[in-house]
DNA sequence: AACAAAAGTTTCCAATAGGAAATTTTTGTT
DNA sequence: AACAAAAATTTCCTATTGGAAACTTTTGTT
């Protein structure tokens, strides 16, 4: 649907890089030696420990290191199992998990990023930084009746929503809209079709966090 | 055929025992071939097909699926190019995808499940829902001087805060404290120490929301 | 039912992964 | 620098994978 912020999609790409294999030929250099490398060293294990762990020989954890062998499924799955790594880390790049993780970032009162629709009226919240989990937004509704909107909003993940101020209806596929006031809050699963409309004479403003 | 594989025996063993030995993380069954030839059979390929299109041998794809062997990585790989899967969708079991992804959880102003703490006092939204991506939740926070923390609040993840109400200073392990009120918010990766202090007469109340 | 064609499985063997132990490299200490 | 200890790599060998072709089962047609 149109009134979908498209930036909710540019973010999920931006996150999602890496992920599902490029459309094209190429099989990717996809050095899988060289992420169980990385990833044993920073839990500072010895290949011996690291053997122990997963009851694979250290040979064969070295070999598979230094990309000397293809590893059998059951091996991977071991190297999952011992080293306790999460699958689809093995797959995607670097991954700035190390990146120290002491990132912050602070929007003050109406300094987030403006993102105008016909029916919402967004500010962004945290721009500055980039491959977040989550992205939060404060919204005003503009919309006063339901017509104003084409089709459901849905697209993938789940939402959290608070409200500041103002009422509204609160709009899902597979309910009956319920009325919101200041204070309540909503967590929904975005693929339901969803949208807002206003019931107080001024717009509504709500909290939205997506993930 | 006479004997079985040896790794299956192996990770039957392992099944086994698995309870006593580790309480989490078991390695599940896992049932590779089974998954590729659902993915297979719902794109309607035959193995023939399929061969074609990976590389892999008719035989060995038959194999594969059959449980009778444990595909090299590189096998694997070509299976994931060839067919267009993506990869952690192989690894993850049957996936209760079929979530329905319908949920809807209101949690009406106040009406939250208290969480008290000495420093803060937390009320915790939407708590019917399980298996969420976020935790929200909005938090008094009683604290009126950095002392009364013993130590640093570290966890996984990233946070989310908005501030309703009063105003706090927001103090960081690698950044400079740093006051907000009503409307500011902030964004952080949970490893880095945080705390919250009010620095108004009433408590600050704030929304957080964990990811 | 009988047959043919298509799909899937199994066999057999060459190629390669995985483990134990030997060898080499790195690290740390005097 | 020399040595010892720790860590990583390589060797050597057995067990398993992966492919070609033979074989079996299933499907569809008359």
């Amino acid at each position: 649907m149109s009134e979908e912020p498209h930036f909710l999609k540019e973010e999920k790409d931006k996150l999602e890089i890496g992920r599902s294999a490029n459309s094209d030929a190429t099989l990717e250099p996809l050095q899988l030696g060289k992420r169980v490398r990385e990833i044993r060293l920073s839990q500072n294990l010895t290949l011996e420990e690291a053997s122990k762990l997963t009851g694979l020989a250290r040979s064969t954890l070295s070999k598979i290191e230094n990309e000397q062998i293809s590893p059998t499924f059951s091996a991977v799955s071991k190297l999952v199992q011992g080293l306790g790594i999460d699958i689809p880390q093995l797959f995607s790049q670097p991954k700035s998990k190390s990146s120290a993780g002491g990132r912050r970032d602070i929007t003050r009162s109406g300094e987030g990023t403006p993102h105008p629709t016909p029916t919402y009226e967004h500010e962004l919240l945290a721009t500055q930084l980039t491959s977040k989990k989550m992205i939060p937004f404060k919204t005003t509704v503009h919309t006063h009746s339901f017509n104003e909107f084409t089709d459901w909003v849905r697209h993938d993940g789940e939402e959290f929503l608070y409200v500041l101020s103002g009422s509204l209806l609160f709009y899902t596929e597979f309910y009956e809209p319920i009325e919101l006031f200041p204070g309540d809050s909503a967590y929904y699963d975005c693929e339901m079709g969803h949208a807002l409309v206003s019931t107080s004479e001024e717009d509504a403003v709500v909290i939205w966090v997506t993930a």
